[in-house]
DNA sequence: GCCAATTTAATTGCATGCGATTTAGTTGCA
DNA sequence: TGCAACTAAATCGCATGCAATTAAATTGGC
């Protein structure tokens, strides 16, 4: 048999294994304010620029409007963002913080702590993975942009 | 600002965006024999075993049964899997692959190779980084264990 | 042998992800 | 100016994941 083929030589059931567990390790933090993990997500990324638009959004996480419209509306109902077509460009919707989503960070301030606990690794050695999962991420993009896209330019 | 509630800073979010980068990765080459990722994943440890319980399915990739009864019902409906109590013990369904099913393995041997290639790692490095995963996948698991499990025994 | 505790799947409900399409709004340019 | 091309969100459909509950079958201990 084709040893490439064996689960335990997969690198992808790894990491997916891996995002699994490390989702579920969030959960018990992320219950006390209230939100999922995926919304944690775009939490932290709001508390870094108070103001986005939902592009912004899904560029930084690389997530798209299907995924982040239905998420954004839960967040604007618990009164933690709210949305707001812009002026200039009614295209655009503007995501907010609102002060009860600005609380939430000072809520969430023990949270990486957790989790560097219970990774059992310490800062250099999270570094150094954070760093060699994010050039396999762009490797991969890259690698996959140009193979099936719908050509912009037949 | 906390720099370790930054994005950037997060080990989660670089597992969490290579998984999908890697699953991505998986969808032109799996779309020939007409699977999905987690379907796939049945798969890999059916050609290891040929026939297994949906527990022993779930002990394998780490799922259970709410997730693995719908797809593996889909694996059925395509004539991949069969899926049949067993006699001598009508809890237990057991799942084997059709010879459909075992004819998938010979159109998924180039699968590993493609992404290999698109990985642009080589084997020992994969081999290193699996094995990262696999050990921060242990300690969460087990440092999760503990934390929040309705005890067995109060 | 009988029944409570356990075990295995299935079911239900909810929250993502993502492809594909739709809608509304803007831009560029003939 | 007028309109085709483009862009940003929203919508729709489908396939996971997972918690919680249910249903069916088995086991263990008395």
């Amino acid at each position: 048999m084709n040893p490439l083929l064996k689960l335990d030589s997969q690198l992808c059931f790894s990491l997916y294994a891996a995002t699994r567990a490390m989702t579920a390790a969030y959960g018990p933090l992320l219950a006390p304010l209230g939100v999922t993990y995926p919304q944690y997500l775009v939490l932290l990324v709001l508390w870094e620029a108070e103001q986005l638009s939902v592009k912004d959004i899904g560029e930084r996480l690389q997530l798209d409007s299907g995924t982040l419209t239905p998420l954004l509306k839960k967040l604007e109902v618990q009164g933690v963002v709210t949305r707001t077509r812009d002026d200039r460009d009614g295209r655009v919707v503007r995501v907010s913080l609102t002060s009860r989503g600005r609380a939430l960070e000072r809520k969430a301030t023990h949270i990486p702590r957790g989790l560097i606990c219970q990774m059992g690794l310490d800062l250099p050695g999270i570094a150094r993975l954070r760093k060699e999962l994010n050039a396999l991420t762009q490797t991969l993009r890259v690698a996959n942009a140009g193979a099936s896209p719908k050509e912009k330019t037949p």
